[in-house]
DNA sequence: AAGTTTTGTTAATGAAATGTTAATCGGCAG
DNA sequence: CTGCCGATTAACATTTCATTAACAAAACTT
């Protein structure tokens, strides 16, 4: 797979679902370290250096949060995945997902980890794909430098926020071919509930502001469905 | 994508019913958790993932509409299929057809809880057949994208509902065939009563209108019967 | 032929989905 | 701490679409 250099630390105490956890991520490429108690997370995230951290909540001897902590200490970065129970309430859910960590309740496809896990760590990598020449998109009209988050039409210029310009690299990706918006949001946001649905409204509509300019671009709503980004794009 | 990884949640407190379900359910290869009253039904629900969730109004501890309630908590999107008596006002059933969910009063066949099923799960599929060719189906001079709801005749392009294309498909399939009314309707309806059929000729007043271009392609009436499609399908 | 049921068609309805703009909230730089 | 930025949430407007209604036409019944 193609993020195959990515290194995860998985903490999950019930065996099965640790081993088929990190079946699964060692089947998509990934290198895994797993672990199953707080103390051993705690011991173990010392030794090595990871891209991303899946820790179950519920643990022996120290619980999530805390270990957590404890990873936070020695790296601020590192994002952190929760697996939550469907039970736990909301307000606590809540604390998670500030601190740009995120959670994932129990039980849930595999599927939607690693898309989880994909959005996560597309986040992380370099913004500017630093070495290489800028790639440039071409749509319609426009040029769009997703390293750089720029549009540009004509000598106007638009600086995209980071969440647009995925957004839109999305759509590009899958021209003319409806999109669901659950795969939209899964793929883009990595998961999908009401109020990211608005969210992805809101997106929508300022893509289309930006993309006016050029009356041969549409991105088409198909009602109760999701969207089809129609285009020509150049090569 | 079969139907085969497909995971049902039953709560019926009827002993007999609740194994005839089930082993039906089995027999058409979906895999089945069945639990016989309200609160193991919420307990049960935390632990694993559910395609669709078929819930007994009438049940002991809780019933259906507080289970319901909990269910819609955990998960927005999981269709669920409502038992009802017979006997129930209709001002409650209407209740439930609102919110995406469904009902079906006891006693029926399970033929047609399969069909609802079926209709349901199709529903939540991914729109797109991935990643494959997009499917073109040939109807007399026209060409029938059904994956992208879009119905072609020579340059011009019609885009499609969801429930329109499901039904040309469902003729599509079915071409020179008759087909009765009531099988039309629990096959892409997934239920039949006298409104959804004058439903079903709306709609089939409209695709004549879309297919009014090619002379050979026929919707044709047989009085109190159902409908014959009558075209060539190229290949 | 008159009456009855079924079907065809168009329009009205109402719930849900989407579009849009503004308010909010947390993170972050200064 | 303060002000800005960007994403989310809220609030409200608008659109879409399946259903229902309403009425016309056709097909059967007697």
């Amino acid at each position: 797979m193609d993020f195959s250099g990515e290194h995860i630390f998985l903490v999950e105490d019930d065996q099965t679902l640790n081993f088929i956890i990190r079946d699964n991520l060692e089947q998509n490429g990934y290198k895994v370290t797993a672990v199953d108690d707080g103390q051993k997370a705690i011991d173990g995230f010392e030794k090595d250096k990871f891209s991303i951290c899946i820790l179950d909540v519920m643990l022996p001897k120290k619980d999530g949060f805390t270990v957590a902590r404890e990873i936070r200490k020695k790296d601020d970065h590192v994002p952190v995945i929760f697996l939550t129970a469907k039970s736990m309430t909301e307000d606590r859910i809540n604390g998670l997902s500030i601190g740009g960590d995120d959670y994932i309740t129990k039980p849930f496809s595999m599927e939607e980890l690693l898309l989880r896990i994909k959005v996560f760590l597309k986040r992380s990598q370099k913004p500017d794909n630093a070495d290489g020449p800028p790639v440039v998109r071409k749509i319609g009209a426009y040029n769009f430098y997703f390293e750089n988050l720029i549009l540009e039409h004509g000598d106007k210029r638009k600086t995209l926020t980071y969440k647009e310009a995925e957004l839109l690299k999305y759509f590009c990706e899958n021209p003319n071919k409806i999109l669901s918006r659950s795969e939209i949001l899964m793929n883009v946001w990595g998961s999908d509930d009401y109020y990211l649905g608005r969210s992805l409204d809101v997106f929508i509509s300022r893509l289309r502001r930006y993309l006016k300019d050029d009356p041969d671009i549409k991105i088409l709503n198909l009602h109760g469905i999701g969207f089809r980004f129609n285009t020509r794009l150049g090569k």
